[in-house]
DNA sequence: TTGACATATTCCCATATCAGCATATATTGG
DNA sequence: CCAATATATGCTGATATGGGAATATGTCAA
């Protein structure tokens, strides 16, 4: 077994690029397969494929509206991966930096004192 | 080709649970990779290949004391994740479902008035 | 029904991925 | 230098992945 497949697990669905900028133009708004097809410059099966992976892990939602079929983004799947990232945002803000050069600077103070060799 | 090399792509190197557990677990500090394979009974060669695609993608850096490798997480790396997800949040924020719930009601109505067959 | 259009599925191929296992490469103490 | 410990790398095999091309399915209109 190589990875968690793509079809069950949402941080693997949205690692392949094309499916996060499917993700993207789908956040203005429903769309049918075509119009995805033609803007993004993907051939049509590829759109297709890429889009029943994202309905499989629930990313998307599709409706029928005559021959065409209307996938809507289901933004709320995301919420895992924001939330995961989230844990870790402390390092990315500024007070982290000053926290770790603070912390770095005690390091450094304890080396040069309790040096053991 | 099948996908962006997981050596290149953040999104696609945490796309692996394992690798977004040794990720979990650095949070809470530097380590040594062999604590890491115990802590999370994984076996250390499969850790230090974990390793190195966190490292290649820029997830963490490591520093060598005595026989062991510290693996330090750089949290940073997380960021350009954690700012694609945020651009949907409106998704999850109860003031959407307000919003869509509207945004039905109001598609609903459209239908019953101007009703074309 | 037939034809036109929109979308989905299937098959094949090249490659990527991960686990397991064996082995190589540090680093340090004696 | 040698042994012990910590870590990295190489190789193999099973499986997953995405692209391409062909084809199937679905829906509508005439």
């Amino acid at each position: 077994m190589a990875r968690l497949a793509t079809t069950s697990d949402v941080f693997n669905a949205v690692a392949e690029p094309q499916r996060r900028r499917i993700l993207n133009l789908l956040a203005r708004g429903e769309r049918p397969v075509n119009f995805i097809a033609v803007s993004l410059r993907y051939k049509q099966p590829q759109v297709s494929k890429h889009l029943r992976v994202l309905r499989e892990v629930g990313l998307v939602s599709m409706r029928g509206a005559g021959q065409q079929r209307l996938y809507k983004l289901n933004g709320k799947g995301l919420k895992p991966i924001h939330d995961w990232t989230k844990s870790f945002e402390s390092f990315w803000n500024e007070s982290f930096d000053r926290l770790d050069d603070y912390l770095n600077k005690l390091q450094n103070k304890e080396k040069s004192h309790g040096q053991r060799r």
